[in-house]
DNA sequence: GAGGGTGTTATTCGATCGAATAGGAACTTG
DNA sequence: CAAGTTCCTATTCGATCGAATAACACCCTC
């Protein structure tokens, strides 16, 4: 069952490299499906090749999963940390940043599913993703935070290392839970209407009115 | 491999009944593997019982499932619904409900892992959970949130539904990632003053400074 | 146009899954 | 103390898991 109409083998560089492609639906798949729900075969159907290509591209699920896994966090650098110095003010700083942020988790909600699959146990998948990933982010996250932090009314006398967790929390947690968000209001997560009032909401609450 | 030291099938109505206890070890191993990835082995293994139980006694999987997390609800209910009324201001009712939040939270991590792992995904699992259990919580918040709303300075003006998902990922996320807190700050989100100080945050944030 | 990669499928393996079954051990009721 | 009921274990079943293997189809180089 060959995914597209290009009838046998797909001579070479079509769209995106069948490996590239299994990356994609592999990251969507483990997010949804958390790790051990999200099969081989599983994965490998929805890429609609065969499932013993994914022992030989990645060796085993566990490497595939760690490649995807850099994959996605590549994409939210990428899309965070683009011209962000240039702004001398903390907070406008920080705003931007809430709204790209929720911009990218309601794109890609799966990051987000992913980020806290892994980061509610113990494990070496957690350890891994921490320390690769998670603590160079935090890093940077409780810098900008403390500088915003000066001069904003609501942020003062906050503990940078707990306000990071309430802003990530803040931010992701509607579009972490889309399927509920959707079957509980009605609305539709990734509508535009409902990002950007989000952001506007989280905005609001985090860099009150200035 | 009878896990205590009491001999022989444990004389009947011991500490808590042997159904009762599978209940307890399954919430957490859901909310800890996930429903896939917790098998009625790994949770017969860590009741310290035989595999076959869990069929006799709750027939299916799903059934257990659906058990364990009527009590887990159950359980929430009675720790945020006590003496809540007798409070007029809606803002201090507002606020002690973000402190038995975060302090439910806290002490039973699980709870909100499992939510989260099952409102990311449609299915049967999720559809139950949403209908049974959340929509009522949800109406019960937003009314809540809707009253404290007014007279609050960080809160007017936010859309009550928007706010509800801020409200629950700002208190959840610290804990429900507890591995994650754990390895990327030393400290421990169990501890007391965690605890209070991340309610201390929350509070400060969304009920300002009055 | 023969030969050697490379990408891919089909098939198979041992392990583990949830559930069914049969039987045993202890308590309850006569 | 015999019979029945309840609680629990041991074993087994078909399905599915991740991975290994063998063979095949295509492309490139010569």
């Amino acid at each position: 069952m060959a995914a597209s109409g290009s009838e046998k083998r797909a001579t070479r560089a079509e769209e995106t490299s069948t490996r590239e492609h299994l990356l994609d639906v592999s990251l969507r798949a483990f997010a949804e499906l958390g790790y051990d729900g999200a099969s081989t075969r599983i994965i490998a159907a929805r890429a609609g090749v065969n499932q013993g290509l994914i022992p030989y591209y990645f060796g085993t699920k566990e490497k595939l999963w760690r490649e995807a896994v850099d994959r996605a966090f590549t994409e939210l650098r990428s899309e965070l940390e683009s011209n962000l110095e240039e702004d001398a003010d903390a907070s406008r700083r920080l705003e931007r940043m809430i709204r790209r942020l929720v911009r990218f988790v309601a794109r890609r909600p799966e990051f987000a599913r992913l980020m806290s699959e892994e980061g509610k146990r113990e494990g070496p998948r957690m350890r891994w993703i921490v320390d690769r990933h998670v603590r160079p982010m935090h890093a940077a996250s409780l810098e900008l935070l403390g500088r915003a932090r000066v001069g904003s009314p609501a942020m003062t006398g906050l503990d940078p290392a707990h306000l990071y967790y309430i802003l990530v929390g803040a931010v992701t947690q509607l579009f972490h839970q889309g399927p509920e968000f959707r079957r509980l209001t009605g609305l539709d997560p990734s509508d535009d209407a409902v990002i950007d009032a989000h952001a506007d909401a989280l905005i609001q609450l985090f860099l009150g009115g200035d």
